[in-house]
DNA sequence: CAATCAATGAAGCCTTGGCTACATTGCCCT
DNA sequence: AGGGCAATGTAGCCAAGGCTTCATTGATTG
């Protein structure tokens, strides 16, 4: 019986998981705000308009885009534009802000905008509310 | 040369690109750092082990090894345990120097010591190397 | 009013990173 | 020495998220 590690190595599998599983959503999030910044700039989210700024070949929007529908994020029409569900508007107003919070909460503690930009991608996906909120206390002081 | 680009728009397509790049690392990273640890704890690093830790199946790890290896960062022979090359060793250290500067910075911050852990297991890897600067910078204030 | 062309959709391929099921190997122990 | 079991390896499946190529649709415009 190998018993020697018992202590504190309990809750690493956990935390990986718990990244992997966080990494599944992130792309959504991704298009899910895109979506919403088109719809408040031309009124309705195109996939040639969503491809293009993220940088993607349109048929990798249009699965992107229907698996959103399949989730109840999204919905669409042929040859139409893509509209967000209440859902899919409410996460991207929460994926907005927290975007924004982690933007500020860089440039806070030094990091330069464009880097705090570029960073924070990347970063945001894996803020919980509970760091999210500790940003926000952080920068009202 | 290319003029300066206008304002800020233009840069989404190239930060979305650049997360997706650096989110392809990110697997490489975290079994590069456990190997690390487990070579410090046992003298070598078992696929047993490795996939345990991580919290996946075996052929999963024997797979990422495989890239691993292909890519110059590992070694390990049949059967054997599993061995970080000088480049793997060094990317290694940088990956946990990087990660404890990160949790230290959320603890910082007002993050909890848990929720530290568990977020910054995702966001480490978005990490630039300014930020990281700024974040020791802040962290010595 | 029709033709052309841009935008969308559909099909099919690749890699990664999960998995299960099964085949091998090696090591420990009687 | 040999058996059995744990550890590794192999094969093959799946979904996601990229891609290219080709077909279809619709909207603009001559």
């Amino acid at each position: 019986m190998p018993q020697s590690k018992p202590p504190v190595e309990a809750s690493l599998p956990e935390r990986f998981s718990h990244a992997r599983n966080v990494q599944a959503n992130a792309v959504m999030e991704d298009y899910v705000e895109l979506i919403s910044d088109l719809m408040a700039e031309f009124g309705e989210a195109r996939i040639a308009d969503i491809a293009q700024r993220l940088g993607v070949a349109h048929p990798t929007a249009t699965k992107a885009v229907a698996r959103l529908k399949r989730e109840g994020l999204a919905v669409s029409r042929p040859y139409r534009g893509v509209f967000l569900t209440d859902a899919g508007a409410a996460l991207a107003d929460k994926v907005r802000a927290r975007h924004r919070t982690l933007v500020d909460l860089l440039v806070a503690v030094g990091v330069p905008p464009e880097v705090a930009e570029l960073d924070a991608e990347g970063m945001e996906h894996h803020v919980s509310d509970t760091a999210l909120a500790a940003f926000r206390a952080f920068l009202e002081k």
